[in-house]
Order: structure tokens, then sequence, then C-alpha cells
DNA sequence: TATCCTTACGGAATTCGTAAGCATG
DNA sequence: CATGCTTACGAATTCCGTAAGGATA
């Protein structure tokens, strides 16, 4: 048994069993991925692999028990590296985050820049995407933390810590009717057509479960990712905006107008995750500190190496 | 990195860092250990060990902190050939149980007899022990089980379960003149010399307790590990025993009596103890039941699956 | 001076990549 | 017939053991 192997069937989960994708993404040949496999095989005494003539399909019984004990494996090996890099130099190093467009775009840079004036030697790494992607993010190793509003609970191996809450607001053109009106009502928001986020991401779901809970059916005319662009048509007269209040900056939105709806909508909670047996580097941690001065602290570190 | 590395590191610190003695126990040669440890650590880059001279003395700070995720990894493949071995067979394989001379001899047999019914081709190794080399064996992977009345709650990575309770009853010649007492009192007992088990063996320690409680001072006039011995001794009247109340065999000590003590001396409860992160066979968890049934099976499965 | 570690080097074993062949959707 | 896996074989690399040398209790 060596690691190479490990790598292999681990990699050939993630490939969907391709073994000629799970050569190129190892850089090997195609041949050493099925000789690798099958010597493996061999040596434990059990097949891995479900086989359909030569094409693998999926994983047998004892395939699905091993492979999270070959993912621990090699969780701890990068584990070693990166205990070890630690105590090379507490100051230098990567710090991968997995994060939407709203957190990196509002959230984050107040907190990177108070992060880089402490760590200035570290490497930072922002990858974008949905939360799905996040958490896959996590769970393959390629993020150290990740950070987003919706379902990083989804998968056990994650632990999930709350950051920091916030509400969503409703964003106008100036000459709108609606910036009349005393007390907004999810009816007078109904009545126009809304530009919001696109489901899944920055608490969409709670805007849907609000309206849903009040028996109404807006008209969502457009929806998007990011509220730069939500700004951008609500300016151009499509309709109203929802969108996440931070996102707004009265110096700079200056066409339009915020509308509080704390009343309105549930209060979002962003949160900070990590993949558990995942060792987190001082700064790492340092890191999610910052995000999240309430959270505790050995509860994280707990997190990070137990499985 | 490669898992021989691994089992050098975990080695040098199990022989004091002899690596001359590391060489022996892993049957390879002496410089390719030295190299291997060398490669790992330039690999890694960090020292693993002190050194003076040419010596090794012990681990650094990062090899303290690295040695426990090596030992982790290198269980984990222990754990990949035993699940592999389970789909393998449910019905072969070996079962290997640490144990003392008293539960080897007076409690087990009942239970193997069983064992060995619903498992015939499972092949059993006793290895007897103290308590403390028990749970060296448990800590070293050499026993799957271990069972002793004794400290086995040592190490934080073991895992220990109440097995059954006993008390622990004197023993006499038939001409004896505690024979004729009626109620056995620690005074009487501490009147006479008396012959019982070692320290740190069948719960020596609460007899001990009983008497300092009482603030006695018998004349402990001879010690050993089994109660055959002891049986012996007081046979050719050197004192009176002090056993394990099951080690009495009224068919065949007939020169013997035996009298109860249980209000004497406190309870003994005899644990059976598994390491923390290490898969258990499907027959060992049953031998585990077989011998505590009111065990918690979930509690022992999550024992031997997490860390 | 005996123990214990390192360096050096040659051979053994393993691993890897290329080329060719075969099965399947 | 393109995709995907296997077999075969030679090259490259790694691993291992022996022999010799040096440091330390």
């Amino acid at each position: 048994m060596n690691f190479q192997q490990l790598r292999i069937i681990r990699e050939a989960v993630r490939q969907d069993f391709n073994l000629t994708e799970v050569a190129n993404a190892l850089f090997t040949s195609q041949p050493g991925v099925s000789k690798h496999i099958r010597d493996l095989e061999e040596e434990i005494g059990v097949e891995l692999f479900i086989r359909k003539g030569k094409r693998l399909l999926g994983l047998t019984p004892p395939g699905k028990e091993l492979v999270p004990v070959v993912e621990r494996i090699l969780r701890d090996t990068q584990n070693l590296k990166t205990i070890a890099d630690q105590f090379a130099s507490n100051e230098h190093g990567n710090l991968t985050i997995a994060t939407t467009h709203t957190q990196a775009r509002y959230a984050l840079p107040e907190v990177i820049k108070q992060f880089k004036q402490r760590y200035p030697k570290v490497h930072l790494t922002l990858h974008q995407g949905g939360p799905t992607e996040i958490a896959e993010m996590l769970v393959q190793g390629i993020a150290d933390v990740g950070i987003a509003t919706e379902v990083l609970h989804v998968s056990p191996a994650l632990a999930a810590f709350p950051s920091y809450s916030w509400h969503h607001a409703v964003i106008v053109p100036h000459d709108h009717p609606l910036n009349a009106v005393q007390d907004l009502t999810l009816e007078a928001i109904a009545a126009y057509p809304i530009i919001t986020y696109n489901e899944g991401y920055t608490g969409r779901a709670q805007i849907d479960r609000a309206f849903a809970q009040a028996d109404l059916h807006p008209d969502f005319v457009l929806s998007a990712i990011d509220a730069d662009v939500i700004k951008t048509y609500v300016e151009v007269g499509l309709g109203i905006g929802v969108i996440a209040s931070m996102a707004f900056n009265p110096a700079k939105d200056t066409g339009l107008k915020l509308l509080n709806a704390d009343h309105l909508f549930e209060k979002n909670t962003t949160y900070i995750a990590v993949h558990r047996g995942t060792f987190l580097r001082e700064y790492a941690h340092q890191f999610a500190l910052m995000l999240a001065p309430e959270i505790d602290e050995s509860a994280l570190r707990a997190a990070a190496e137990s499985v």
C-alpha cells in the first residue's frame, strides 16, 4: 500500500470513476492508475469498484466503507505538512477562502484588511462560488475556510459557526412611489416587479419564505448573483430591488434610496465553515476569529482536529 | 512521504529513539532507517527529533505535534486492512485478547467457549500481562480487546466499559480459627498473616484501601499474581488468603474454606477496553458484547471509530 | 572501547510511461 | 468509432543492504 494508490482511489471517486480523468488530475499515466488500483485491491483482498466489462461504475459495499478511511488518511498527510509549515513559520503561507460574491464584496474587505495588517506575508486566495461549490471546495481541501449565508451545514464533514447577522432591505429609485410610504409592508412591495438574488444565494430563501407566508406572489422580474447587478437594473427602472442592506453604499449609490425592511424579512446569518479533521494554520484560525469574534475557540479547534 | 517513513517515526518513539532497535523491530537496516528519517524531515521542512551529536534524544516540539497524526495515519491503514478482511469473511480471522491471569483463568473460559461455538474459525490469542502491559498492548495495536480490573482508564486513547462486578473473599484452611467466627471483620482478618495479589493486580488496591480506612496494618506475608499460587500457600499454612471469590472452586479446593467478605471490601469492576480509532471486526465486537451484555453498542462502535 | 549514527555505493525492487490491443456505448 | 481500460515491456527512480567511518557515553 502506498500513498499514490490512496490518492488514486480518492480521485477515482471525485472523477466519477473515469480513470483517464484520474490520470490527468494526478499528472500520471492512465495504465499506471489502473495497475495501482488492481494492486491495492489485490493487497487488501477485496474489490473496491464495481466493474462492468472494463469500465468502472461505482463503489462496491467494501469500497463505500473504505473510501472514508482513505480520505481521512490523505487528509492527515495534508495535516502533517500543514502542521510542519506552521512550525517553519507562523507568518508566511497561503490562506484560501471560498465565499460568495456578496461576502467578498461587502463583508470581507474590512476583515481582510485587518488580517493583512497582522499577517502581511500570508498569501490570500479568494475563490468565489455558490454555496454548494463553497462546500465542495472545503470538502476537497481546496479552500481552508468557507463563508456563506446559505446551507453550509449540508455535509456532516463541515463545521459551521455563525459569523454575523444582517437583514435584507429594499432599494428603489429616488422618484419611486414607495419612497412616500410610511410603514413598508410586504403587500406594498409585492405590488412592484422585484429584482433580487438568485435562488440559493444571499438569503434568497428568506425572501421567498416571507412572501409565501403572507400568501403573496410577487413578480420576480429578474434575479442575479450580486447586488451590483441588481442595483443597476433598479436604476434603469426595471423594478424595485431587495438586497442585503450592507450592499448599499449611500455615498456611491446616489441614484437609489434604501428602505429599511428589517421587520419584513427574517434575520439572515452568515456562517464561517471549516472542514472537520483538517488542521487549521494559526493564521487561518485567527482569520476565523476576526470574522466571528464570539466564536468558541476551543470548539473551532476541536472541529478542526476531530473527525 | 511513504508509509515506511511513518512506521519508522512511530517505532523510533516506541524504541526510545534508538534507531538500531527501530531497524531490528522493523526488520530492516539501520542506515535505511536513518535515511528515511532525514528524508522525511527534509520533505516536511522541520526536524522531528532532538539530536545531540549523532544520537537522538527525543522529540522536538513539532515532532510532539506530528507523532500523534502519524500514529493516526498508521492506525487507519491498519483499519483499512481490517475492514477489508471483514468483507472477505465474517467468520475467519484473529482475535487477540490481552488480559490478566485472573480473568483468563476464571472469568473468560465460559465466554470463550461460547464465542468459539459462534465463531469456530476465528483464531484466538490470549496475551497475559499486568494492567499497564495490557494497556500498552492495546495502544500498540497488538491486542484487539483488553480485560482487567485495574486502571484501563490511564490513556485517553482507550475506551473502557464495565463488564461485571465481583468481591474479594477470604480463604482459610479447614482447621483455621477464623472458621468459627460468626461475623467476619477486618480486625479479625488483620490478626493473621495475609497472602493476596501483587500490587496493581486483581483489585489489590481495594484491599489496601479497606485496611487503610480501618487504620489496620496487616502483615502481607506474601503476594502473587494469581490465585492458584495464593491458594497453594494458604494450604501449607503460611497465612490466610484474600482472593477474588470467583477464583474459589469448592469442588477442587477441598482443603480450603471460602469466607464471604462482601461487606468488608469494596466491590470491584472488571472492564473491557478497546483502543479508540481502531476498527473492531464484527466478531471482536460480538466478543465484547458477550462479555458485557449491557454495554452500549453504539458507544462501543463510536469509541472504535472516532479519535 | 562499545554503542550508535552517518556516508557511500552497488544491486534489487518498484514505479512509471509508452505503445499496442481489446471492449463497449 | 471514439472512449476507456488492460497488457506488455523497457527506462527511470526509489529503496534497501553492506561496508566503512566518525562521534559519544
